[in-house]
DNA sequence: ACAAGGAATGAACCATGGTTCATGATCGAG
DNA sequence: CTCGATCATGAACCATGGTTCATTCCTTGT
């Protein structure tokens, strides 16, 4: 006979194969999708670049698998906490905070997976991601209505209000700037959430907003 | 004497500016900027590529040209409405129904200017573009604290998640599809509105007013 | 009409960066 | 140890698309 593979070699593929994903991660939590270059990657991984195409058809394959990997943990995330069986309006502050404060923490991963100029194979695997918040917001939101406990709104444009709105207002171009993030990120996280909390219909439970700085734009 | 350029030759300059200009507005309203080429641009405008660098220094130089009198005309648009002395939450409305509602309409082109994957020099412009919405939904908004008309809130944040609520909403790969969309777009409008005006504090005091809207789409 | 520019041309050029492939190293089985 | 098969290598290859520039065509003022 041949050759088969034996453990330690598919081990030792497998090794590989994970090396190379990391070093494509590392290179979009660094500079974004935009700064995965195949030879950097090689690179990073400690491989040639002609080895790369060993584990993966193409770029696009390879940036495709990292972004499901890394949106998959945040998705599950969330839908976790949407599943839960609490009252709806909770599960969507808990839902809101959670999305909101882990972009804010992580903005440079979180501007890759939701904002980032991308080409449009990355595009598709983007609007699934979102398609998923979308949903899941949805989800909460119908449930509040069914409750009662939310008037009634067309839930698929909430949803896509809310999973546009945060992002924007936390990583876009029209964020606070940085080192004002950095400084409060908490309060800026309740603010968003209190935004989509108001705009989805629910009633405020927290009396207490305080706030005090009001800041006109240039 | 040697050479003085004619009325007649400044004439045709600007006519042959004009023609490049337009040439690659046209393309970017049927394919974005992904779609503008030089060699496309040249043959659309009946020159030579080369004569295109007679009056662009760079392909991102007509680009950013082309963004910019795109964009003019809307932010100009918005702003005259909410110069306006009504009350704020008057203005408001107004202003979102008409940002809403052309995006709608143009969808295409509004994907180009809020949404399309672009390049950085591009999304220079882009981030201009968006900071003068946010400025302008956050004036509005600040008047209306300022009269007590809203609560209190962080208006350069409620402003962000307009700005970023709208678009996805309407265009995005969140957005109802197209049939869906163009059956009832004014439905649509007013749903988004609702989402954010009530997210902005705004009382609905919708008994249903119906605006006609300014039209003076290209 | 003609000389002296400016304007227009478009094929050639070039930079970027993904992909391939001939070659050599490594592995499994007999 | 040796053979056949797989794996790894990385320099060469190629496609794309923006940019250049030698050449030609037009304009102007005498």
């Amino acid at each position: 006979m041949a050759y088969r593979k034996t453990d330690k070699v598919t081990a030792r593929l497998a090794d590989t194969r994970r090396s190379i994903l990391d070093a494509a991660r590392g290179l979009v939590a660094e500079g974004g999708f935009a700064a995965v270059q195949m030879t950097e990657v090689a690179k990073k991984a400690g491989v040639a670049t002609g080895t790369l195409y060993r584990y993966f058809s193409s770029k696009e394959a390879l940036c495709r698998q990292v972004f499901r990997e890394v949106s998959a943990r945040e998705m599950g995330m969330l839908a976790e906490i949407a599943s839960s069986d609490e009252p709806a309006s909770e599960r969507l502050v808990k839902v809101l905070r959670t999305f909101a404060g882990r972009a804010v923490r992580g903005r440079r991963l979180a501007y890759a997976l939701l904002a980032e100029p991308l080409d449009v194979n990355l595009a598709e695997e983007r609007a699934f991601f979102r398609r998923t918040h979308a949903d899941i917001f949805a989800r909460i939101i119908e449930d509040g209505i069914d409750d009662g406990e939310l008037r009634r709104i067309d839930v698929r444009i909430a949803a896509a209000c809310i999973a546009g709105a945060i992002p924007t207002a936390l990583i876009g171009p029209l964020a606070p700037e940085s080192h004002e993030l950095d400084s409060n990120p908490d309060r800026t996280v309740e603010e968003i959430v209190n935004f989509c909390l108001a705009g989805a219909g629910v009633a405020r439970a927290s009396g207490k907003t305080r706030i005090k700085e009001r800041r006109t734009t240039a």
